[in-house]
DNA sequence: GCGCTGACCGCCA
DNA sequence: CTGGCGGCCAGCG
């Protein structure tokens, strides 16, 4: 399965600044429909050696998949809003970003 | 093999 | 809005 996760890892390292994409996007654009959560346990247990964009990966509802007490959600959040991402009652602002179906750009972008 | 646990997802009440 | 339920599936004891 070493060979699934560099394809999530590499993938994960192509959403573009400014940009957000779901784990279920992710999955999916790797060839691995509905792993999402596959996702999820590769970006848990990425090398520290190599920096990935992981704020820049949320749930499918736009949220931060982290609780809101915790470090890692107050770190995301401030990532975003510094990439320009409007991060709104807890979530990016889906109705400012748009949803996009080309396989080039299952993404959110600005 | 078995049961639990997830940085998940979608649907329905 | 909240909560619940079933589905998903790799990892781990």
């Amino acid at each position: 399965m070493q060979a699934e996760y560099e394809k999530i890892w590499a993938k994960i390292g192509e959403v573009p600044y400014g940009s957000v994409a779901t784990y279920g996007q992710i999955a999916a654009m790797v060839g691995l429909p509905r792993h999402a959560r596959l996702v999820g346990y590769a970006l848990r247990h990425t090398p520290d050696h190599m920096r990935l964009p992981w704020h820049r990966i949320v749930n499918a509802k736009g949220e931060s998949a982290f609780p809101v007490d915790s470090e890692q959600y107050a770190l995301q959040k401030k990532l975003l809003t510094q990439e320009g991402v409007a991060f709104i009652g807890g979530k990016v602002s889906l109705n400012q970003f748009g949803w996009h179906e080309s396989l080039d750009e299952l993404l959110w972008k600005p």
